[in-house]
DNA sequence: ACGTGTGAACCGATTCACAGCA
DNA sequence: TGCTGTGAATCGGTTCACACGT
């Protein structure tokens, strides 16, 4: 939906870049656990439902990292990978929210594999604030803020209902968060300098639907 | 990612296209609400992050739904939107693997919104089979099959653990689902015929960090 | 010979800009 | 006049194809 683009001194690439370079990482992960050392480009792909050439040139903005002729070396690929993507140091995330999506985020190995940790959860329910769910206390709303400015936190999960997300978003932002995931099937209104991500799971859905629906008809 | 194209008689469109109808349907269900009866393509376009042009183009590779010098009706926009989507009748949907993620899904809002309803839901762990969650009974996976069939469903959510979630695919397809809502992070091999679409949070988180990284080096 | 790295070519999605209708 | 609907123009991402290094 919306198309950020990132500019570099080599040159420029689209955001999308990012989130494949996120899912070779992932996948390089794999192949190292399985003891594979060694990589080409055409041997990656069927893991990724990506060309080699376009595995070749999203890696090509960042550098050479591989031997022509040989591959790449998956210990060195995913060092770099990491590099670029910032997942070498640990980052602290918040989240918001802690209805039953927000619970199953907390619980979620997929984030403590990218050394993603999240520090704080808030909920506005006085029911579920002072309880410990996977290792996180539930604050109170209105420590929000004084809490993501201490922990120095800035990237936020918003897991509200539609109707609150647009008025936490703009506490989030207040708070010095500058990026979220946002959850809620809501577009945001932020500063241009926060980045919104959308995860939107209805919509997913809904165009899925138009899919099998034409197909039926053809059948 | 993967990039689909739908011909009509018309033209042909991007898959994005059909995303953002969602997006429109749902938008223009919440000013149904406020009491908006109209709505030109410059006034709604705040709420949804793209261009009129682009609502409008969306539009109309479906129909002529607005009126010249006035705008679009709402009422009418939604009839046609959930006509095209294919939500104007209800769609069984199967989940696969009640854990966190699944359990925050058979609860999720969203879906009942749009005329999705989980029929089904189906665990290999013992101790959740019985269990009913959310009005749904959770099923043992050898059941999959035998219940999918007799209740024609045709999509599923997947949110199995990534070990098994190939696996888990390859009964679903054999079961007769043509749609998978695809939570786990890993790339499905299935045939052609199947539809899947990959909700990777772990990507989008990491992307976001990347971007963040890069900012702050600005400053 | 093999597989990377990359400028050039291609292709398709988005945007433009305006004709056409209320 | 105001806003839709849409062919044409633009822009940018993906793919091609090959030079280059091992």
């Amino acid at each position: 939906m919306e198309r950020e683009r990132i500019c570099t001194k080599k040159s420029c690439f689209s955001f999308d870049t990012i989130k494949r370079l996120s899912l070779y990482l992932r996948n390089l992960k794999r192949l190292k656990e399985k003891g594979i050392e060694v990589i080409s480009s055409d041997r990656i792909i069927p893991l990724l439902n990506v060309s080699s050439a376009q595995f070749r040139k999203d890696l090509s903005y960042f550098g050479e990292f591989g031997k022509r002729g040989v591959g790449y070396e998956v210990g060195r690929l995913i060092k770099e990978l990491e590099e670029i993507l910032g997942t070498n140091k640990e980052w602290k995330i918040a989240l918001v929210g802690v209805g039953r999506l927000g619970q199953a985020l907390l619980g979620f190995e997929g984030f403590s594999k990218f050394n993603i940790k999240i520090v704080c959860a808030f909920d506005i329910d006085k029911k579920k604030v002072g309880k410990v769910i996977e290792g996180v206390k539930v604050e109170d709303m209105k420590k929000l803020k004084t809490i993501i400015k201490r922990k120095r936190v800035k990237i936020a999960l918003l897991c509200t209902p539609p109707h609150s997300a647009q008025e936490v978003s703009e506490k989030l932002v207040a708070a010095g968060i500058r990026g979220i995931l946002n959850f809620s099937p809501l577009i945001l209104k932020v500063p241009s300098s926060v980045f919104v991500s959308n995860v939107d799971m209805a919509c997913e859905l809904e165009s899925l639907i138009f899919f099998l629906k034409r197909n039926e008809r053809k059948v």
